[in-house]
DNA sequence: AAAGTAGATTTAGTGCGGTAAACAAGTGGT
DNA sequence: ACCACTTGTTTACCGCACTAAATCTACTTT
């Protein structure tokens, strides 16, 4: 699936599943519920309305769903990320990047972290 | 407005009330549909519900109503931006530039750009 | 066997973005 | 005076994210 648009909760279950590698509803649930409150049952809709767009699928286990991903963090934030630039940056991502330098707080360390990686990439072109 | 949640016709909307200043919905169609068809009403449609959460408002002039923006762009992409990396970073400023630069293009210009900006940052603190 | 429990499936309802036709009202030309 | 055109307003529909109760199903416990 090219640009797989998901929402917020939709998200924060992919990246549940993106950390542990698989997992099944009850496990996802618990997990959620640490931030905010959710019900079970929507969890599960969730995870269906996942799995109808081919961002997860599962394997039954005993008696229970393990669910896993078919898309992967870096994708996922890829098309995030280009409907970010292109209605707000005119698809310019260095324009978003400078727009997080000059706007937004960045620690120290990933200042440097930052830093290191600028010069990884000029290495390599 | 704390997050004006805008949806990516609606933001397309506001950039050209950004980039204009003011303009009436007649020249935001045009503007738009230079991109993508869009009928007249739709436009007039999504202007009356960015009026409706007040991210713009309209002055009468002559028998035309004349958009204006009430919130501004850099606030827009900060709440958009800050959507982005609660759900895919943990909340991470730093995560998500970081993603940006192993993962997406950005030309020699806007890197030597970005470069510029992290010196002027480090200055100051 | 009955009751309880845990998981999966069905069903339902709200809100919103996007789409646009239909309708109303005033303006300008012939 | 009438007709076309422009502009604004009302109304309607679709799809989807989110919400969650209700129900079905199968296993466990007593």
């Amino acid at each position: 699936m090219k640009g797989p648009r998901l929402g917020n909760v939709q998200l924060r279950i992919m990246r549940v599943l993106w950390e542990k590698g698989q997992a099944n509803a009850r496990e996802i649930t618990e997990v959620l519920n640490q931030h905010d409150p959710i019900a079970h049952s929507t969890v599960q809709t969730l995870l269906r309305q996942l799995e109808a767009k081919e961002a997860v699928s599962h394997r039954r286990q005993e008696r229970t769903f393990v669910f896993y991903p078919l898309v992967d963090e870096a994708s996922v934030a890829r098309s995030e990320i280009r409907r970010l630039t292109e209605h707000l940056f005119s698809g310019s991502t260095g324009g978003l990047v400078a727009h997080l330098l000059k706007e937004e707080n960045i620690s120290r360390d990933e200042l440097d972290e930052i830093k290191r990686l600028i010069e990884a990439r000029e290495e390599e072109s």
